[in-house]
DNA sequence: GTTATTATACGAATAGACTCGTATGATATA
DNA sequence: TATATCATACGAGTCTATTCGTATAATAAC
C-alpha cells in the first residue's frame, strides 16, 4: 500500500529542522546548523545527515547547483501541521477532531485566544 | 533532569494498547490480545512484551495477585490526551494552543461539532 | 601551485521500538 | 500422578532514529 506523500510523518529531529526552514526559508546546511546551535548542541554532520535523510523521504527539496546545497521544506508549515493533527486525531482521539479541540481548549487558553477561535467558528459556520 | 511522570510519551504501539485499556478497563494480556487481534495481526507475546515495557515505564499498573496479571492504564485518557497535545503544541505550533485549535478547525468539522465547541468557549469565558 | 578551508558522502555506533520464538513454571485435566 | 494447557520471562533479531568521525572532493587563500 503506497503512502500519500503528505502522510510522511517527520520525526522529532526532522520537525525541528523543518521549523527552522519554515522560519528562514531556503538555507544551506551551515546556516541551518548555526540556527540549531543557538538552542541545541548538535554537530554539523548530524544536521547534514538528517537533511539528507529528509531529502530521501522527500520532506525537503534541495538545490544542488552550487557546492553548498540549498535546502527547503517540501511542504508548507500549514500542510504539515494538518497532517500531524490528523494523525493525532486518529491515534488518540478516536478520529474526532472536536474532541481534540475541546481537550486542547480545556487546558489553558487566554481570553484573546478564545475570541480568535470564536471568530473562526463564525466564519466556518457561514461558508459550508 | 528527571522527567515528569505525566510526560512519558507512549509510542504508537503503546497508545493502541492504552486505547483498549481505556475502553475495556483492567484486563489480562489474553483479553487485550483478543481485542487487538480483531483489527491487527499481532502475536500474543508481542502484546505481552509491550505491556511489560509499559509497566517499566509506568504507563500501566498491574495486579500480580493471580497467575494472569491484570493490567490497567496508569493515567486517564484525558490526562494522556492533554499530554500528547501539549507535546504537539510545543513541537509543531510554537507553543500556541490557539494556533493548533484553529488549524484543527480549518480542516473539517461538522455543524454540530462547531456548536459543541462554541458552547465550550462560552463556559471557558465565564469561569476564569 | 600548494595548503587550508569547507562541502558532501559514507559508514558505523548507539539507542529505542517492535516482533516473536523458546524456556520455564503454574495450573488444570485426564 | 502424568500430561496438556496457559502464563510470564527472557533474549534475539530487525528496523528506524540519531549521532558523529573520517574520507574525499571542491574551492579559496596564500
Amino acid at each position: 500500500m503506497l503512502r500519500d506523500k503528505t502522510e510522511i510523518k517527520p520525526t522529532e529531529a526532522e520537525l525541528s529542522l523543518l521549523n527552522i526552514l519554515w522560519k528562514m526559508g531556503p538555507a544551506t546546511v551551515r546556516q541551518i546548523h548555526e540556527t540549531v546551535s543557538q538552542t541545541q548542541k548538535t554537530g554539523y554532520t548530524t544536521v547534514l545527515k538528517i537533511l539528507q535523510i529528509m531529502h530521501e523521504k522527500t520532506l525537503v527539496v534541495r538545490d544542488e547547483t552550487n557546492r553548498a546545497h540549498i535546502y527547503a521544506a517540501a511542504n508548507s508549515e500549514t500542510v504539515t501541521q494538518s497532517s500531524l493533527l490528523k494523525d493525532l486525531v486518529l491515534k488518540a482521539f478516536g478520529g474526532s477532531t472536536s474532541k481534540l479541540v475541546m481537550r486542547a481548549l480545556d487546558n489553558s487558553t487566554s481570553k484573546e485566544e478564545i475570541e480568535d477561535i470564536r471568530q473562526l467558528l463564525n466564519q466556518l459556520e457561514q461558508k459550508p
